[in-house]
RNA sequence: GGGCGUUUAGCUCAAUUGGCAGAGCAUCCGGUUUACACCCGGAAGGUUAUAAGUUCGAGUCUUAUAGCGCCCA
């Protein structure tokens, strides 16, 4: 066995092989396997990974892992999404390096360009995903642009479209103007920003002035009525007269509504209602006059005047010091406010109207809504579903069409009628018959894509064997930034077309981000690259720390020390591995001896990891993955391999042969267990490890999952063997204190009397091989006590350590008083404890037992640390 | 403005129904012990943000306050 995990060289070789002989197909589960799902979250298909990327890829490789050594059908379905904005983006920048544009090259082009891009860096990402070992079956990935998946898009428009939940109008929509699209709610980012609040006079007939307040004073061009309060004395009284837009001289009303603010600002408000949502919905109560002064560019139109043709910020400006010099203006000052723009582009962006293709949202989101509530659908964590809930039930109807080229086209055909070259609206695969059909250019909102998702790529609206056995199914998991985009999405889509929820579990992981809380940027340098972790340590530790660093839905600060700690972690487990491998002699029955032949160690050691099974079952019962690899961890390295292990030399240096092969059985019997529930979490390392130790089966990723044994647990052994370990840790404090040279053998002395003490020296290993002692020495209890001791006590036992020479009476007795103290405070809280009635009579009753049990064992300690304490006084 | 989360060791985070607050990293001391120096042994480090309440018992439940973060207006 090498003498260390070559995981550079390991990695691709097991990968190939698993993927070769099928293990990653659901098909190699037995027949009539119930299946298990995961539809992988399609990352951009032109995008490289990240490390978020790298999280979903653990958690959800370890799910499938999970459940295929469980038995069942596991598919874990891979693809990637064409990602409209984010794509065109990327082609759009190529194109601008190239001296040209999208308009310059054409649709057709720009088509073909696009294409050529996904077919270059298409493969990039889900080779990456490979690399961490992803257990996905590449024989059933999709894309959301491939023919089966446009067909289900398709399909899904036009069902909708042929139901009514399908509509077109002119709507105040989020314009992009960077991207010439609009965009979805979602899509906007509304963070606070310092601007200018710009105060001025709104001309009022009569020569009066009324004082507004705007942060977009170019919009004053698009304004049709000014607003006050009705209860505002001081304008109250103007309602119902005429004002005149400064510069323009358009003619407008004042209206009176209690939605205006009177402490804000100056009291009055400006009404734009082709600009502005709030006041888009204060123009149809009032039925003002709607107006449009962007062009698509949001640069001004000709309803601005003789401002036509700037720029929006220009026309601000230029218009702001055209009312300075009509003495309009009042003054300027900072402010603080949300401003939205693009998610993607960054950029401001406007309301604006425009004609857009919408979903009737609210007979899906009811359906949506439903399903959770009956438990149908369960989102981990919890509280999550109040999230969706709030958001679901304050739904507005969804703008799916975009003006930009990449993406699927929306199904839909024009034709001229009574002047408007969109009279005509035909829905349907194919243009219809007759002349002068226009094809709608817009294309979809790629989230209506990506909401069918779980079963287009299975193969829907075909009746497909796949959607039969794998839908609906079982595991969503995803990041909780998208629970509205995606999540809901899926959940109304999956239910409104095939009537089933499209998985049982929503499983949502938080945003990786950097120590402090930052976010992980290219920009600021801070960025953990999952590539170079796993050219420098390999897939496993990445996938060890992601998982063993968060909880479900809360976000995770990656402390990047802890990856060193997992490789650690890695080696540790491959040099266990190394040394049960060295000490094996021959053929091996599996399995541990029945504990009747068993030592008190092996008996220990195997409750312990029976218990652990026990834990790691239930924790992975609640999705509490990271605490499960915490506590396989924290076995392997706190108690197996400092204690067992090490005890374990004594049988397999000196013992007979039926005690080496006893030890033997035990040890390949914990370590193929530590393998096998470590392997969802680090594969590599824990199949190839697996290999060099006597097992059953082909190979670990398809080996069974350990189940527990409850007859293994044993509370009486565990509590002995603590009670020995606690000796361990008090013998070796005391040699660190007196300083005695770690390689020096020490004598260790007991009185008898007590069936602990002489328990423990019928397994004299345990303190031979943890504190470098002399087999214990049993003195009868008439005895004098040992000269020039030191006094260790657990309990009742009580062990000397003779060292002469080193003894300093002085410190021996201060240690002891020290001792001494400790004792009493653990006395003073137990007998408190038990001397309350009411804990007595209320507490859980084993909660009483362990304090009974605690105050029996610190008397006992402490009638033996008084003792000596009393000798020492006797002594010269 | 409404909602959700969060505040635990110097830093990053844990803590199964409420039952003696734990890890890793960093710090200090000591070690080439035949699986591992990618290691081993020992030490130090905490009024669990603050204030009340419920309870025999609160990091955990309730209420209020403050800081930080996110979501929705």
């Amino acid at each position: 066995m090498p003498r260390n995990f070559d995981f550079a060289a390991v990695e691709p070789r097991l990968y190939g092989w698993w993927q070769a002989q099928g293990w990653f197909k659901p098909e190699c589960a037995a027949d009539g396997a119930e299946p298990y799902v995961i539809s992988m979250p399609p990352p951009n298909v032109t995008g490289s990974l990240h490390i978020g990327h790298a999280l979903f890829t653990a958690l959800e490789d370890l799910m499938i892992r999970y459940e295929r050594m469980r038995g069942k059908a596991a598919l874990w379905l891979p693809g990637t999404d064409h990602a409209g904005i984010a794509t065109q983006l990327q082609v759009e920048k190529m194109l601008r390096d190239e001296g040209t544009s999208r308009e310059d090259v054409g649709y057709e082009e720009f088509l073909h360009r696009t294409w050529q891009w996904k077919e270059e860096q298409g493969g990039t990402i889900t080779r990456q995903l490979r690399r961490l070992g992803a257990s996905c079956d590449w024989d059933r990935e999709r894309f959301t642009l491939d023919d089966g998946l446009s067909n289900a898009v398709i399909e899904a428009f036009i069902t909708l479209w042929e139901q009514g939940l399908v509509y077109r109008g002119p709507r105040l929509v989020n314009w992009s103007p960077g991207l010439q699209t609009a965009v979805s709610d979602l899509e906007v980012e509304s963070n606070e920003e310092e601007v200018t609040l710009y105060y001025f006079r709104y001309p009022v007939e009569g020569g009066a002035y009324l004082p507004v307040a705007t942060t977009r004073p170019e919009t004053i061009l698009g304004d049709t009525a000014v607003a006050v309060h009705p209860d505002d004395e001081r304008y109250r009284h103007l309602i119902g007269s005429r004002a005149t837009v400064p510069i323009l001289g358009r003619e407008i009303p004042i209206i009176g509504d209690d939605y205006v603010d009177m402490e804000f600002g100056a009291g009055a408000l400006k009404v734009t209602p082709g600009h502005d949502f709030s006041d888009y919905e204060l123009g149809r109560k009032h039925g003002l006059e709607l107006l449009n002064i962007l062009n698509k560019d949001a640069s001004m139109n000709d309803n601005a005047g003789l401002y036509a043709g700037l720029d929006r910020y220009d026309c601000r400006e230029r218009l702001w010091s055209d009312m300075e010099a009509a003495g309009l203006t009042i003054r300027t000052e900072p402010y603080v406010t949300r401003i939205p723009r693009s998610q993607r582009g960054g950029e401001v962006v406007e309301p604006m109207m425009s004609a857009q293709w919408y979903v009737r949202i609210q007979p899906l989101a009811d359906k949506a809504i439903a399903a959770v509530r009956a438990g149908r659908v369960k989102i981990v964590p919890e509280r999550f579903e109040k999230v969706y809930f709030h958001w679901l039930e304050n739904i507005q109807d969804w703008c799916i069409s975009r003006q930009l080229w990449w993406g699927h086209r929306i199904p839909a055909w024009y034709r001229e009628k009574d002047g408007d070259p969109q009279g005509e609206i035909y829905v349907g695969r194919e243009a219809p018959a007759g002349d002068g059909w226009v094809m709608e250019q817009d294309v979809l909102d790629t989230w209506f894509s990506s909401g069918l998702w779980p079963f287009s790529t299975l193969g829907w609206p075909e009746e497909t064997a796949d959607l039969a056995r794998y839908y609906p199914t079982q595991m969503m998991e995803t990041g909780h930034d998208i629970l509205f985009f995606w999540v809901a999405r899926m959940i109304m889509m999956g239910l409104w077309f095939t009537d089933r929820p499209p998985f049982h579990t929503v499983y949502l992981h938080g945003l990786v981000r950097a120590e402090g809380g930052a976010k992980f940027s290219k920009t600021l340098g801070n960025a953990i690259d999952p590539l170079t972790v796993v050219d420098e340590l390999g897939a496993d530790p990445l996938r060890f720390t992601l998982i063993t660093s968060g909880t479900p839905g809360n976000d995770c600060h990656l402390d990047e020390t802890r990856l060193d700690h997992s490789f650690r972690f890695i080696n540790k487990i491959w040099q266990m591995t190394s040394f049960i491998n060295m000490n094996l002699d021959g053929a091996l029955e599996l399995g541990a001896p029945p504990s009747d032949e068993l030592d008190l160690p092996s008996r220990w050691i195997l409750s312990r990891m029976n218990r652990l099974i026990e834990n790691v079952q239930y924790l992975f019962d609640i999705f509490q993955y990271g605490e499960a690899g915490n506590q396989i961890l924290a076995f392997m390295w706190d108690e197996f391999a400092p204690f067992y292990l090490e005890i374990s030399k004594g049988a397999l240096y000196e013992g007979n042969e039926a005690q080496k092969t006893a030890t033997r059985r035990v040890l390949v019997q914990l370590q193929d267990c530590c393998l096998r529930l470590l392997h969802p979490f680090m594969p590599f390392m824990t199949e190839e490890a697996w290999r060099y130790i006597p097992h059953d089966g082909e190979a670990l990723i398809i080996a069974d999952w350990p189940q527990a044994d409850a007859d293994a647990i044993d509370d009486d052994v565990e509590g002995r063997m603590a009670a020995y370990l606690e000796l361990v840790r008090e013998i070796r404090n005391t040699r660190a204190e007196f300083k005695v040279d770690p390689g020096r053998r020490i004598r260790a002395i007991a009185r008898a009397g007590s069936a602990a003490t002489e328990d423990l020296a019928n397994n004299d290993q345990i303190l031979k091989r943890l504190c470098n002692v002399e087999a214990l020495e049993l003195l009868p209890l008439e005895a004098e006590e040992p000269a020039n001791s030191a006094n260790v006590v657990v309990g009742d036992i009580s062990v000397y350590l003779p060292l002469e020479g080193m003894i300093d009476i002085a410190a021996e007795r201060r240690r002891l008083t020290d001792e001494l103290a400790k004792l009493d405070a653990q006395l003073e809280r137990t007998e408190k404890m038990l001397g309350n009635k009411n804990f007595v009579e209320r507490a859980r009753a084993d909660v009483v037992q362990r304090e009974r049990n605690r105050l029996v064992d610190l008397k006992a300690a402490r009638a033996q640390i008084e003792e000596r304490i009393a000798n020492l006084g006797r002594l010269p």
